[in-house]
DNA sequence: TGTACATCAGTGAACGCGCGTTCACTGATGTAC
DNA sequence: TGTACATCAGTGAACGCGCGTTCACTGATGTAC
């Protein structure tokens, strides 16, 4: 896996001349590294090849266009966040609030810890509405939550019940979530221990 | 306040030579329907002056920059949004959940009729945090709900709860308004009808 | 093991584009007398 | 009412910039024999 002992020393490790065989993957990362410090509108394909340290064109080998490497990023975000979601409730008992509280702490803390990113995966269906890969992937993730309220109500996945508590569950921590990178909450002087908020958000949408 | 028969007639009006006098304003109305057909990040200076029917430094010497078109824009669309806040609430009783309703209505139809400007003016806090103008805007808006989940739990509106009740309220309007115009309710086949959802909403958070 | 060759994944220069902003300018307007 | 003048609010040309993308190219790699 590794050629060039592991390159981990550098921020992005150093091209060895032609063909450096990783080129896609550090391009991702370096597109993920400006859409947090520029904002998902003002990265560019030619500064993401600066960091990875090619030619502004070398990008052009691995996608398309723009888009495609945007998409591309989004669903590696995507991907890791419902692995991430599943291993976060893992420890709790099956349909106790305390796996819908994990599950939300973990939505909460994508966007604080990634505000960039969490833009760009809720911004970028503007664009790719109907592409089907991003559809599926954004109902693998709301599908784990449906999963632990029907669970919780002791309901089927597919009564239209558990459907939308996992929707009313869904507003409560997106719009926090954003209020929160927005800053908004803070500008208003509003902070509530996040672990108290959730608690009370989980017991008034299925309590 | 009409100079020229009205102008109206107009998609914005035609100057009649140097000094049209109302530039300013026009300049506004031009941005607002840029951000809508475009983007926050994407509208231009050049083209709103374009579409103004004006030269393109022509907006220097309105605005120092860029960013102090878009805060005034901003600051337009919550003063006036304040007061329909109050207008739509004023026919229903004090204190009564139908007030709270109408605010919650009247909030997401903001969002679904100007989209563009709705993540403007959420997404403009990033760069002007400490923009004391727009914090107590911000400050005028939000205290309406408060004051009336306050009345309607006939506490203060110094009292915390009613902070916590408003704020819980605000991450669910704000959070079904943001998955609305990102089209992700709709992509993952969630449709329920806006009156039902915004009643449940208002009666789990202060039923 | 050595050689010929196809293919892959880079380079670097160039293109056209629209932007934000500045500048010296000028025509229109308002005001003092 | 008429004139001189200051100020206001435009013009249009120009600047430097970084971008997305294309192009002909070339060095490195893998494969067939």
């Amino acid at each position: 896996m590794s050629e060039e002992q592991s390159g981990a020393e550098f921020e992005v490790s150093a091209k060895a001349g032609y063909h450096h065989g990783d080129l896609r993957s550090q391009l991702l990362n370096a597109v993920r590294q400006l859409v947090e410090e520029k904002g998902s509108e003002n990265f560019s394909i030619a500064e993401a090849a600066r960091k990875a340290g090619v030619s502004s064109a070398a990008p052009y080998r691995h996608f398309n266009d723009k888009p495609e490497i945007l998409k591309a990023v989004v669903m590696q975000a995507m991907e890791a966040k419902a692995i991430e979601m599943r291993r976060v409730m893992e420890p709790f008992p099956e349909g106790s609030l305390d796996r819908i509280n994990a599950l939300g702490k973990c939505y909460i803390d994508f966007a604080r810890n990634h505000p960039g990113m969490f833009r760009l995966v809720f911004g970028i269906t503007e664009s790719h509405e109907n592409d089907n890969e991003l559809r599926e992937l954004g109902a693998k993730v709301f599908g784990i939550v449906v999963e632990a309220v029907a669970k919780n109500l002791g309901i089927s996945t597919d009564d239209p019940e558990a459907l939308k508590r996992a929707y009313l569950l869904w507003t409560m921590v997106h719009g926090h979530s954003w209020l929160l990178i927005d800053g908004k909450a803070k500008q208003q002087g509003i902070d509530f221990p996040e672990d108290l908020l959730l608690a009370e958000i989980s017991e008034r949408i299925l309590g």
